[in-house]
DNA sequence: CTGAAAGCGCTTACAG
DNA sequence: CTGAAAGCGCTTACAG
């Protein structure tokens, strides 16, 4: 019964008492004492602890300074000797010993963990990154913390301090609108930054993005080849790089061939309003022989006003979307689509992060700026006249 | 030139043969020279270090006790002045001092950190689930930590492992084949594990699922009432429990109304062989009048199937779906469709986590497991004959 | 070739 | 009502 009440923090106040310049050797000898307890007196059961680099020192006799170095493969670097090597790997495989990642974190500064801001996780666009991303970030012993922002400039700012403040070694994101001076700041404390989907011309940093411009010309230049001649544009009404890129490449396009550029800007609230201003513009541009979705939601929403209003796809208007996704393989005809390479983009995000990340924060490095060419995938909705 | 020399590590040693005992007191007193450097020689600029808890201690000429106490909320219950909390708070505020989490978690032992294991981030199932436990999670000072397994059950053993390692506070998972194991071991250390879409009936633990016998028993009966009298059944051939499940639900049903069980076990490797089983199925069962598809992408090849074979929907079959997603809507007619419920599995996930992240980690808990009810869609597609 | 010890930035049991 | 100090589990500059 009394040796229950004997734990260790009456027996350090006792030590501490008795002598305090021996405290460390004390314990010391306290501690083989609870490692070997039925050596020396009868003892509660041993608490199953998690097992620390001291624990291999102690069972090695060697300072855990050793044991570091052969844990992070700096033995050969070190000059400690094969045998002793050996028998340390020795012991962390038997032991089954894994190094505790949050004192490691504390002491070096990092973590190893990537964060990975969007607007929602669960489009299928940012999904799709997200996952390519993982795989590439886990392979190389990172992990991925996300968040969703939601279109909430307060939370997606809040967001941001929070994956400071766990020290996150990077950041990908998807930029938020109104966060350009919380993100300059950012990379201002030399922090690894690689955005992508979005840029802002007045934000320097290293992004991947998708050539807009280029692709919105070659699609409607593919339309133009199969003798359509009065193409819309349908967009949102938004100053978004990106958007705004898309427009500008429809715009090329149907200057160069002498042809009207016939836009519809949406002021997008949501999905139902968005069907209405469509149903107007498509019954008021009777003319049209074909259109441009210039993404994948207004994409949706067009086909949804062409259920509504009875317009046909091809036979009535020839379709292209701005991103492709199943459900267009699933029209009758299938729709024709600008196809972004998830692939290629988050190779390229990860490929410009783990340089930066290698780097250490030395500040004065080059940008890098990708901008990647997407795929026009074909298909019925687009066919010659 | 000379003062640049004059850096800590130098200091320090000099100090340190000096005297000893007193190292600390100077080095104090170095600090004071650090932060007020014109006061005593031209230094170099101050480096712009972190923020800490001593530096706020420091500033006030109190302890970091004292400091971590009004921090944390414990200013009353420590009997702290309010006029001392009140200084605190606003130099905390007026530094924008932000507790450094990862010292926080190396010496609570806690992360803040859920990790979310799935087959496939990018599956919408998956994304959506994700999405919301982030956004219940964030509300919570929690965050998430992400992998996909992609079906490998060694990857998946290693995932788990490495969020171990980095000391998740929970798992959420949609639990892995072959992982029965490992999962029963983590249950074992007392770690909070929820697991849902799939369930073992050997792993006891918490769980969120879908009443999978219920749902396809309701349907069938929604078809029967239709008129429908030869209603075939598509699943995959596994043992996966939800799969087993689904399929017993349809089996009541048939049999209680005394019609053909017509099953179809797909072996399933790949969308493309998927279809090849099904077009031999369907051209052999000519006299099937409706179908029920077992998941989302068994659904998707089957719809491929009907393209393939000229089969219409309602006309020549009628259809419904496990799993509803946007494409249904776009058929013609669009397809009837089990959903499920989103919001409440990520709901019912998180209360079960966040009851056992705040009880500690204290065994003989009552295990939770729920099981959901669906939602019929009903569409187009098993409309009266 | 190897070890003692400081320190990363917190929390908290004690002491007064 | 407040503080000194140990300790979470690592890494690494020094010392020998």
């Amino acid at each position: 019964m009394n040796n229950k009440l004997v734990n260790r923090a009456i027996l350090d106040r006792l030590l501490f008492f008795i002598f305090r310049r021996f405290h460390h050797i004390i314990l010391y000898l306290y501690d083989i004492l609870l490692y070997y307890p039925s050596n020396f007196i009868r003892f509660r059961p041993v608490i199953k602890k998690r097992i620390s680099i001291k624990d291999i020192a102690k069972q090695l006799n060697i300072s855990i300074t050793t044991v570091s170095f052969v844990i992070n493969g700096k033995a050969r670097e070190k000059n400690i000797s094969e045998s002793l090597t050996k028998k340390v790997l020795d012991l962390v495989a038997e032991l089954n010993y894994h190094p505790n990642a949050l004192a490691t974190s504390l002491r070096t500064g990092k973590t190893k963990i990537i964060g990975f801001l969007v607007d929602d996780i669960s489009e299928p666009f940012f999904a799709g990154i997200a996952r390519r991303i993982d795989e590439i970030a886990s392979s190389l012993g990172y992990k991925i913390l996300f968040s969703s922002t939601r279109n909430d400039t307060e939370k997606a700012i809040e967001l941001l301090h929070i994956f400071k403040d766990r020290h996150v070694d990077g950041y990908i994101m998807a930029l938020p609108e109104g966060l350009e001076e919380e993100v300059k700041k950012l990379i201002q404390t030399d922090a690894p930054v690689v955005l992508f989907d979005r840029y802002v011309q007045d934000v320097k940093t290293d992004y991947v993005i998708i050539d807009n411009q280029n692709s919105t010309y070659n699609a409607i230049e593919h339309l133009i080849k199969n003798d359509y001649k009065n193409i819309g544009f349908v967009t949102i009404d938004t100053v978004q790089q990106q958007m705004v890129d898309r427009l500008a490449g429809y715009e090329k396009a149907v200057e160069k061939y002498n042809l009207p550029a016939i836009v519809k800007k949406i002021n997008y609230v949501n999905s139902a309003e968005s069907i209405k201003e469509m149903i107007d513009f498509f019954k008021a541009e009777k003319q049209l022989d074909a259109v441009l979705f210039a993404a994948n939601y207004i994409c949706l929403d067009g086909l949804r006003t062409f259920r509504k209003l009875g317009i046909q796809i091809h036979q009535d208007i020839a379709v292209v979307s701005f991103d492709d996704f199943e459900i267009l393989e699933f029209c009758e005809p299938p729709v024709t689509a600008i196809a972004q390479p998830l692939e290629a983009i988050a190779e390229n995000i990860m490929k410009i992060l783990l340089k930066k990340l290698k780097k250490g924060s030395k500040s004065a490095e080059k940008i890098t700026q990708v901008s990647l060419p997407t795929i026009l995938n074909v298909r019925g909705s687009s066919a010659k006249k």
